[in-house]
DNA sequence: GATGAATGAGTCTTCATTCAT
DNA sequence: GATGAATGAAGACTCATTCAT
């Protein structure tokens, strides 16, 4: 009871700078958000932060990952339902989900896109049990892959130039608005992807 | 006489203001590089730099317009030696040159990615003289799609994707060395690449 | 049984904050000591701390007096063996085993030298019963100069005056290596000790 | 005029640097003693003052030994006077005027005795021009002190015990009355200095 | 146009001290 | 007595920007 309650406690505290930091990091952008504002925001004593974390960035990096894996967990919650076995479909089903979701939330995607690293995401996803969906997704993928003849690396390195593509596509077309507003680049977008996979 | 003279000295200045802010941006990153240190390594007084430049992103932003088109002015002069009318082997010839920059200047590669914006790219490239070469491949290029039955805006959509992948995963692959390096990734990209152009 | 375990359990933590104090004032210097970096290295939680002393100059002043002492009773032991009634021999013996000790532990002199006041010393030999070889050392000191034709006040002067001369002669021969090493200023020193006696 | 008008105004810069930083340091204590406060009392921005100094202890390393070349130089003023040949007379009579300078400026004591070191004393003295009356001087000491039979060595390294001895008895006497005040303890000191120089 | 001394707002970071458990 | 998370006051230091020369 005793500890629990102050690693509740704890936990608040974390919760509470990670909030914070994150509507700062959207509003003001991450440069421009000092340590006082964000303690501030969260009623926390400044010094507090650090016993927290060492500095925003790690902050940062932590919110890039919740909120990545966020949504790809959301994405495959919904992927789960197309049958097995087609992977252009599941694949482009997911990244429709993404798009619509960026589309929806452009600030995130601001966060992310400029921030989210392959190695870190992919390192996150293998150590923590949190996303096992993620990685059952992944079994997935590749098992459909190995099917259509991809061997693992070719699978592997196909998904990372998709993700890649899809992340500064989105972040070209929806938060700069070029060459063309998002509505217009989706189509091709989908279509280039279901080519790549063929 | 006494008018050019200044003016040459003026662009004296901004000339070095410009190679000490690169060498700068390049070493310790945009946002550790001050202007005091600028101006010291340009043997500049520092409030001479605002009599050139509003701010050190101003100069950024100078500095990545000349480096993209400096360097897609290369691969232009490579590639004019190929034939006309077959578009993949002219993208894939000049991404593999712009990879291959990209491996040897690994330094402009970061400074390049994480600022270049398309619409700033493309703004530039109709507004400047010194451009016309990039303005002639494009019209190459174009009319190369045309011929393929491609239609302006769907040649334009598919060129910013290959641009934006080849962007990203140059970034990745290249300074993170994730989830590959280059050297492993670069055959698949340009297969990949030519998917997309099929 | 059970107040004594709880005596010795305190004293285990004065002494474990001692100890800790010690190196820490040696390697980084009483200013940089934290109160943390003191009880971590104790291995005692932050607010013990001040159960025991009200702030680090405390431990400082409890380190010296201990310091100090025992350096003299290690020399008045070895100084014990030397017939009584010659006193330029006895103090310069004494002050020959102190160079030594401080030329072999240079940081204790550090420590020392800085900090020692007199009155601090003479208070604490007076009032601690851990000191009365001090005080006979003292009485036969005093004694010795009586008989020589001292008077009691003027031989305390005299000591005094040695002491501080060889504090910080061996502060700036040993610590600075000024205006020579100790090696060079030692014989010279004490042959001034000699004169000074005589 | 132009440079000359701006030079004075950085002398007086950091003559006012100086003076605010004087005036603290005796009545805080240097630890206690801001940058800001220091820049506050000189009304001065804060950031100029590292235009002048990397850190208040450089100022204070400044003010040490301005104000013991100053003292010196007033005693050397007083000493001329005296008959050479007689060592004696001449080193008692300057550490004469130096205690009596101390008893009546004991904060300036408190400053100089903990932080002056011999080194940073000699090597100023011989390479700042305004001293050239305390080299003189130390050429009138050394020549006495030759004719007396001592050899250039034995001269420094006297003069250099005499110094510390005076400077840390002075101390104790004068600051802390220990183990007596300095009217007591001045005969002896003299009569003992008088001593170590036969 | 060029200079660079001066400015002072603004940020990070540390750390002695408290106090609920 | 012991703990250590939380506090927030306090200080060092930076640096974009100005402006008198």
């Amino acid at each position: 009871m005793y500890i629990s309650k102050r690693l509740k406690n704890k936990d608040d505290k974390r919760e509470r700078l990670l909030n914070a930091s994150y509507e700062l990091f959207l509003s003001k952008g991450v440069v421009e958000t000092t340590i006082s504002a964000i303690t501030r925001k969260a009623s926390i004593a400044k010094g507090t932060f650090y016993l927290y974390y060492p500095d925003k960035y790690a902050v940062l990096n932590e919110l890039i990952l919740n909120k990545s894996t966020e949504l790809l967990k959301a994405a495959i919650k919904e992927s789960v339902k197309l049958p097995r076995g087609n992977i252009s479909d599941r694949v482009i089903f997911i990244v429709d989900y993404v798009i619509d979701y960026f589309t929806e939330n452009e600030q995130t995607l601001l966060l992310i896109d400029k921030n989210l690293s392959w190695g870190m995401f992919v390192e996150s996803i293998d150590r923590n049990d949190d996303y096992h969906e993620i990685r059952e997704l992944r079994e997935i993928i590749f098992h459909d892959f190995e099917e259509a003849g991809y061997s693992k690396k070719r699978a592997e390195l196909l998904i990372f130039m998709i993700i890649e593509m899809v992340g500064s596509v989105c972040y070209s077309s929806i938060i700069l608005k070029e060459p063309a507003t998002i509505e217009e680049v989706k189509p091709e977008l989908l279509e280039t992807i279901r080519k790549m996979l063929d």
